[in-house]
DNA sequence: GAGATTGTTGCAATCGATTGCATGATTTCA
DNA sequence: TGAAATCATGCAATCGATTGCAACAATCTC
């Protein structure tokens, strides 16, 4: 059997009386500390691999007061209470695991359960972790802000509003919603709709974009074209079929989500419209989905995997004492057959 | 203002100095251990409430050598290296999360980088937690079967594979395609076609389901009306294509997925096809767009979150030693329009 | 060759809790 | 009243690492 001895050397001590140094010397040729002669390092370096034996992690991360864990907080709906459970969450969350897990930090999943992201204050969440990601601002700007200012080192994921006291890392929302509208301009669209609620900052920054790109090719917004369904789209269909009864001229549409766009595609078809040649349709967010619908939908892309890599980068920032700015991820129009060719 | 010297207590000994007692007698208060006197009892844990005082859970996880941590592992795609990031595992990972929460556990997030799950043995998901839990086996059974018999304390989401060593708690998926299917042949139909690859277990039990409800009612498998549409589906729209190009005569789909689903309906209705007049359409998971597809699709649910806690209470059954046996949770089907009234 | 400098390693305190055992106080019982 | 039993609490070791300071050895300088 090739297992020498496995299963002894559990201890720094056991390590440094098998060398036969004391354990100071043991933790420094570990850790590479130049105080330490080279010949010694390589020795115990050598001798804790041969041995399968690596530090114990919960031992020195108590010794040095820290926890090597970063929260990931999961903001619940403040309406539905549900979960947001887009898809591309758990891609971003793979982003951050990875991400964490190259600077040697761990994960702790959590998710405010009540309205009140203060009662999580005192939980293990805080205090327990180096720092906090929060995913999903939404409308909760003032319970942010006081842990900020309580001295929680934390990132939000969302936009960046005016009065906001934490770190905002966060897609190109403005400049998503002017990329898809302005294609649509390109392409010769004139009469384009917006769907989907605006209730938070970054709903809103995209039908900022939209406004934006209209004016650019002076097309006055027309409000009647504005559809505000809600989160939960129950009564996207209803809300897409009033419209339509409303004898509105249409022939473009801006959704604020692919799950929000292939549900008014599907509505669209049902009544006898066809997509794209009668409306043209433009989601957000690309899900996996989007390249399976018919017509496949043309929408805007977030590197969410990325995203998750740079909310770590910034958490690790705070932790460093660094100056962390916002950050602002470029979102990229991935056009496929949904809009009509240009 | 109301705060009253906050900040100070920090440790046991504070908290005992404060007091007036020892150390010790402050732990085992706190623990609400009988042996200190009512009266003690409750002052501590008033005087600990007052000041905002609770139990360093890194000191005493140290103290009492565990981790209070389970890891969750998400399994990569052998073939795409690609994370499966089904829309439902979000689901999953929050009731997980959220009943390790009640068993003041914390939640480790990793997932299996490599083809070879074993380099995961020495990496912190496995030494620095008490259990782990593998969300989705695939065709990995040879490597999990060693983690298992190296002691290794897990759990995993998925089928009970014949030769497995370890806990499976999975759905109901003979049952799912058996229900899904039953209630097409009770609707009359009979050209019933199966689409999905079924190189896993958990898709090969759906297909058995589906079989298993053909000759329960005398219609014989069609092999011609199986599509193995890989797990990318880029290809499964030209696949029902050649299908249908192939004269065969189809009347009702099963597919294994509600993505799959989708892909179907939408490939079908391009083709001048009406689902469900002319086609049925059933899925698998009722992920949140099968609500809102048109028609909306009638699919298989499992109570995902409720997975979770139970995949939960099988890891920590093992951890305190208890003969834990795999669980199934049944399957229920939503009848929506997609197949058709009965 | 003596003193100063530099290089290597060890001693022991420390992080914040838990717990076996000892001790002192109180009650019980004959 | 005195011994035994019971109750309540404290002492001090322990988990496995890190690190300031001291100590000793080796090398250098004049």
């Amino acid at each position: 059997m090739p297992k020498s001895g496995r299963n002894k050397v559990s201890s720094l001590q056991d390590l440094a009386d098998l060398a036969g140094v004391s354990r100071a010397t043991a933790s420094r040729a570990l850790n590479d500390n130049p105080i330490i002669s080279a010949r010694t390092r390589k020795k115990l370096q050598a001798l804790a691999r041969k041995h399968g034996y690596s530090i114990n992690r919960q031992a020195r991360d108590f010794r040095l007061r820290r926890t090597s864990v970063i929260s990931v907080v999961f903001m619940l709906d403040v309406e539905s209470q549900q979960h947001m459970s887009d898809p591309f969450f758990l891609d971003m969350l793979g982003g951050i695991a990875d991400a964490l897990a190259d600077h040697d930090y761990d994960l702790l999943l959590a998710h405010a359960p009540i309205a009140n992201i203060l009662d999580v204050k005192e939980s293990r969440v805080m205090r327990q972790s180096d720092g906090v990601i929060f995913i999903g601002q939404e409308q909760q700007l003032e319970q942010l802000n006081q842990l900020a200012e309580d001295g929680q080192l934390m990132v939000v994921w969302g936009y960046p509003v005016p009065d906001k006291k934490y770190v905002v890392v966060g897609g190109d929302n403005v400049g998503g919603g002017y990329k898809a509208t302005k294609h649509l301009l390109e392409i010769g669209r004139r009469k384009i709709g917006f769907f989907g609620a605006t209730n938070n900052p970054e709903n809103a920054a995209r039908h900022e974009g939209y406004l934006k790109a209209l004016s650019e090719y002076n097309v006055d917004p027309d409000p009647t074209l504005k559809v505000d369904v809600p989160f939960e789209m129950l009564r996207a269909r209803e809300a897409i079929i009033d419209m339509l009864d409303s004898q509105v001229e249409l022939d473009a549409v801006v959704c604020i989500s692919d799950v929000m766009a292939l549900a008014t595609m599907s509505t669209l078809q049902e009544l006898g419209l066809r997509v794209p040649q009668d409306i043209s349709v433009v989601g957000y967010d690309d899900i996996t989905l989007a390249a399976y619908s018919s017509p496949q939908l043309t929408t805007v892309r977030q590197n969410i995997r990325h995203a998750g890599r740079i909310l770590v980068e910034s958490v690790l920032g705070l932790i460093n004492g660094e100056n962390v700015p916002d950050t602002m991820l470029s979102s990229e129009l991935i056009i496929r057959n949904s809009c009509g060719a240009k």
